[in-house]
DNA sequence: GCCGTTTTCGGCCCGACTGTTTTCAGTCG
């Protein structure tokens, strides 16, 4: 069993546990469960083997053997129960923006509302104003929150998707024949979301592997199954699609998995003009006789164009632009980025020490790191008071006396406030070495509102970027509207950066804002917002918006070497 | 539920905002 579908499993048994009123404390011991094994680098089962399930923080007895049922028997006695008691389809109502287990009870009980539809007719008949403790204006929510789930109804975040995508690559790579496996389509592409995931595979033996897939005791329908590819839909609630090749036309089947479907079928006429023909089944030449290749670079060398990166590859203009000029900018890579801007120590709601943070920074061969803990007003997240910062401040600049070509930066993510001004006295910020200040409440505020409030923060001479600019969180909460234009002039005449949040479920500048960000000439700081060690892992999420936007290095603030970025940031505060 | 410790049980996530009320319940960050 995968630790994705462990994590699931406890996900699943708080949120009926939620419905049910259990102890609060119990429900968020089993979604820390989830979380942790949806996290680990090593499968559960390998874990439980070797007896070291209770070492894993947040496991305890109880919590270690629900995993050894699940193991065993494949099911959890528990989650069985809850499932009898609560209709499944709760659990979709209670995800619903605005709606908790309280009112998803009410429902229930009055309108016996059990699924997203019957909740959408409810509300559209205007049924649900009557109930108590609820209004017209909740009424015309749900459909709009409703509306907001049915447009990513068939997508799945990029984040879970790259991890099932590995996990399937690993299983496939071990099958009898194979000799090349890749994971292609929009996770290749670094999609934010899709709706399948594709996989190419060199292999001798290629039914045999599309069988193996087809029987995948997760398979719920095989939709397709011929002798060279195969396509599930799955019990996880995503599209697997196989394409199996041989040798001398792996190139082009990955190319042609790879997508979109646009950017091929131009490469396909291009193609043609050269006297090829270009399909998922290699490139031929004019006698149709299948060219050898080397790599896709080799592909792409045929046509008289650059390897154009996947995430590139979506008909935007990259074909063109290199017929044009010969050759692609060169865009930001993961290697570039020197360090990470916006990280949570334990001081306020992350669970890592700031040395635990710094060693891992280290690890990941950056030069520097800046802990940004929430400030004051966010109590839920133990946002740090003037004194707090203080000490903080003390406590990283004795710890940096331990380093060599690294440095802990003190930063912040300051709350912006309703009215616009930020959540710490100036004098504090000031002394900050960066400050990200972000949105983290009062988010209904109309777009003006809104708008002026981020330009309020952006104005400030203290505030050297705006956090998560949207607030959106990807499939489950729309972002709070905003004049990006507006707020781009702003932040262009003060200096100010804009982050692109790494986050899987919030990549936040979106690739379209980013492109706008540097059409209006800003710099960019790519940050992972991380709340722990692994997820410190996920700037590569960030790196991918910035290259779907053909951002450069020195487009991003955080490619900058630590004196260049120290200096940076001090001459902003000093020339504003 | 887990964790840490005081080793047997108490602490752990509080407060703003909204829409509904007409003083507050429910939700969310």
């Amino acid at each position: 069993m995968l630790n994705f579908e462990i994590a699931l499993a406890f996900q699943e048994l708080a949120d009926l546990l939620e419905f049910k009123g259990e102890d609060f404390f119990k429900i968020r011991a089993y979604r820390r469960a989830a979380r942790v094994i949806a996290c680990l680098d090593e499968p559960v089962g390998q874990l439980f083997a070797n007896k070291k399930l209770l070492q894993v923080p947040g496991i305890g007895k109880n919590i270690a053997s629900k995993i050894e049922e699940l193991l065993t028997t494949g099911k959890m006695n528990k989650l069985e129960e809850m499932r009898k008691k609560f209709h499944p389809g709760l659990i979709e109502i209670m995800n619903l923006p605005g709606i908790g287990p309280k009112r998803a009870g009410i429902l229930f009980k009055h309108l016996q509302v059990a699924s997203l539809n019957e909740l959408d007719r409810a509300a559209r008949s205007e049924h649900i104003r009557k109930l108590p403790g609820l209004g017209a204006k909740t009424e015309q929510e749900i459909i709009r929150n409703i509306q907001m789930l049915q447009k990513n109804t068939g997508r799945y975040l990029l984040g879970p998707a790259k991890t099932l995508a590995a996990e399937l690559c690993d299983l496939l790579a071990g099958f009898p024949g194979v000799k090349k496996i890749e994971v292609t389509g929009g996770v290749r592409r670094w999609q934010e979301t899709v709706s399948s995931i594709n996989l190419v595979a060199e292999t001798g033996n290629p039914e045999a592997l599309c069988l193996f897939l087809a029987s995948h005791p997760r398979a719920k329908e095989v939709q397709i199954c011929s002798k060279y590819r195969v396509k599930i839909s799955t019990w996880w609630g995503i599209d697997i699609e196989l394409l199996t090749a041989q040798e001398k036309d792996y190139w082009a089947a990955l190319l042609w998995s790879t997508g979109n479907t646009a950017h091929c079928q131009k490469l396909a006429s291009l193609a043609r003009m050269k006297g090829y023909e270009l399909s998922a089944r290699g490139l031929a030449d004019a006698q149709g006789r299948i060219v050898t290749l080397s790599s896709e670079d080799d592909l792409y060398s045929h046509l008289d164009l650059p390897f154009i990166p996947p995430e590139l590859r979506e008909d935007k203009g990259e074909i063109e632009y290199c017929l044009e000029t010969g050759k692609l900018p060169d865009l930001v890579d993961q290697k570039d980025i020197k360090g990470d801007l916006h990280v949570h120590s334990n001081w306020s709601d992350g669970v890592s020490s700031i040395e635990q943070i710094a060693d891992q920074a280290i690890g990941l061969g950056y030069s520097y790191v800046a802990i940004t803990d929430h400030s004051a007003s966010l109590k839920i997240a133990g946002g740090l008071s003037a004194e707090k910062l203080l000490e903080q401040r003390e406590y990283i600049r004795e710890l940096n006396k331990k380093y060599e070509n690294f440095q802990v930066l003190h930063g912040i993510e300051a709350d912006i406030l309703s009215g616009g001004s930020l959540d710490c006295p100036e004098d504090i910020l000031n002394k900050m070495d960066i400050v990200i200040a972000s949105v983290h409440t009062g988010f209904r505020q109309d777009r003006a509102a809104m708008t002026g409030r981020i330009i309020s923060a952006v104005t400030n001479k203290n505030v050297d970027a705006v956090g998560h600019l949207t607030g959106r969180l990807i499939g489950t909460r729309r972002g709070y509207e905003v004049d990006a234009e507006k707020i781009f002039q702003a932040a262009k005449t003060h200096g100010t950066c804009m982050e692109i949040n790494s986050s899987p479920d919030r990549l936040d500048l979106n690739e379209d804002y980013s492109r706008l960000a540097k059409r209006h000439g800003l710099k960019m700081v790519i940050n992972t917002d991380a709340h722990d060690l692994r997820r410190m892992r996920e700037i590569p999420f960030g790196v991918a918006v910035a290259r779907r936007a053909w951002l450069c290095p020195a487009d991003i603030l955080n490619t900058a070497d630590l004196g260049d970025l120290l200096n940076t940031l001090k001459s902003k505060k000093n020339n504003r």
